[in-house]
RNA sequence: GGAGGGGUGGCCGAGUGGCUAAUGGCAGCAGACUGUAAAUCUGCCGCGCGUCGCGCUACGGAGGUUCGAAUCCUCCCCCCUCCA
């Protein structure tokens, strides 16, 4: 292997937790040089949620990686297999989407993965447009190609099956079909996290009793959420999400714990092995605070997503708020209503859509979950003594600007004016 | 098809006639504290109403018994186990 195509191996393979068979991926590498032809790069992404998170920007990071250095990136968006849902890491089964639903979150995929991909050098395709084709005869030609057993190695099936817990025939189908879309774009290589070693096994499978070259498998670490104990998911609500405000994206990556950090400079914000043995250092040694730290994590996420003026106001507002506990003028929402709309406190929270019920706003309130920075009164609303609080959701409100912050991390101007706003 | 077990609030899971809007855990929210939206501690945690109060809705579904049912009865639906 040549010199330079050895450091395009050993840059492709970093941080990966399984390439199988590396020496399979290394020949493909080679023959690809050889042959002037780039492998094609197989990523699947079921279009289940509507938002892709810095989970999922792990592989997608790894693709661009390979789009760098010439190879072809298939963007398979499994808009049919969504339909199913993909049983894997669960211990039950997915609710099916419908289409509608599905072709929603497709288009808001493409938009999300592009901020990260090279929008000219994908190719994206949809795996209805041959899953939707294949007949019953079909399926089960496919179905016989895999065993009960075969399936039932799957960690996550056994240990449904041994807890009890329904395993529905569907669920068996959905690896035959995702292994499937390996023979119809011909794959050389499959990305996913490692949660889906067993799926992208499949795929080699079913490409080799097909007559072709099977695929070789790449996994990437699943990135851990901002709890710092379960893999960032959705559904478990411990993520930041790649198209969130730089805000919340903030935010979100100072709350996490200390000691995850280091992974997420690596596999979330692109710093080298090398860059983060010297952050830690700097915080062993004392040099560099924690804080700081963390906070140039904040900085680099939100500069790959938003900017680096961003990264910078809100890096300066999350000091003015949570350190030195100020309101954060330039960057509090700011927000007209009628006083028709909000006649009260409590009517007024829910109007903002700050609580979900009358009930909560009564809680919030009791609670001291609303201050008041300034004018006009201080003294009409919040900062009560706990025993005065109790009424306070009713306190009617008069026409002014109130400088309000309603729980830990809102901060809102509102006018309220005598009549309507129109 | 047969036998047995089970379906409780976002999730897990107590509760077998009134003391149950329903123990407990998780998640969530708020306060204190903190470099932090972390950890920890404390409180809250169905909905509506001019506050401690009143009303409404709720324990798979539909009926029924009872002054009163998540708890008893009937039918139905669903899940699990074993046997075929």
């Amino acid at each position: 292997m040549p010199p330079d195509l050895r450091a395009e191996f050993e840059e492709l393979v970093s941080n990966a937790v399984d390439v199988l068979p590396l020496a399979d991926f290394a020949d493909k590498l080679v023959r690809s040089r050889r042959e002037n032809r780039p492998l094609r790069i197989k990523y699947g992404a079921d279009p289940s949620a509507p938002d892709i998170h810095l989970g999922h920007s792990v592989p997608i990071r790894k693709l661009k990686q390979f789009q760098d250095h010439g190879h072809q990136v298939v963007f398979i968006i499994g808009d049919y297999t969504a339909r199913i849902g993909d049983p894997s890491g669960k211990n039950a089964a997915r609710p099916r989407l419908t289409k509608a639903e599905v072709d929603a979150n497709a288009r808001t995929y493409l938009e999300q993965i592009f901020k990260i991909l090279d929008r000219d050098k994908t190719e994206v395709v949809y795996n209805s447009s041959w899953l939707e084709k294949m007949d019953v005869s079909a399926t089960i030609e496919l179905m016989s190609r895999y065993t009960v057993s075969q399936m039932l190695e799957r960690e996550d099936f056994h240990s449904r099956f041994d807890s009890e817990v329904p395993i529905y025939i569907h669920e068996f189908i959905y690896p035959l079909l995702q292994g499937y879309d390996s023979i119809a774009v011909r794959a050389d290589l499959e990305l996913g996290g490692t949660d889906q070693k067993f799926n992208l096994l499949v795929g080699r499978e079913l490409q080799r009793s097909e007559g072709q070259e099977p695929q070789c498998i790449m996994t990437m670490p699943l990135l851990v959420g901002l709890d710092g104990a379960n893999k960032m998911s959705k559904s478990l609500g411990n993520y930041i999400g790649i198209s969130e405000s730089a805000r919340d994206m903030f935010g979100k990556a100072m709350s996490i714990p200390d000691e995850i950090m280091w992974t997420y400079f690596e596999l979330a914000a692109g710093a080298s092995a090398a860059e983060v043995e010297s952050l830690r250092a700097d915080l062993e040694s004392g040099r560099r605070h924690p804080r700081d730290l963390k906070d140039e994590l904040a900085r680099r996420l939100v500069t790959l997503y938003h900017d680096a003026e961003a990264a910078r106001r809100e890096s300066a507002d999350f000091r003015a708020r949570f350190s030195a506990r100020e309101f954060p003028e330039e960057t509090a929402e700011r927000v007209e209503v009628a006083l028709a709309d909000a006649p009260t406190l409590g009517r007024l929270l829910t109007h903002l859509g700050a609580v979900k019920s009358a009930r909560e706003a009564q809680r919030l309130t009791e609670q001291g979950g609303v201050k008041v920075f300034s004018e006009p009164e201080p003294a009409l609303l919040g900062n009560h003594p706990q025993e005065d609080r109790a009424g306070l959701v009713r306190i009617a409100l008069q026409p002014g600007t109130y400088r309000l912050k309603i729980g830990k991390t809102r901060f809102v101007t509102v006018t309220v004016l005598a009549s309507d706003p129109g």
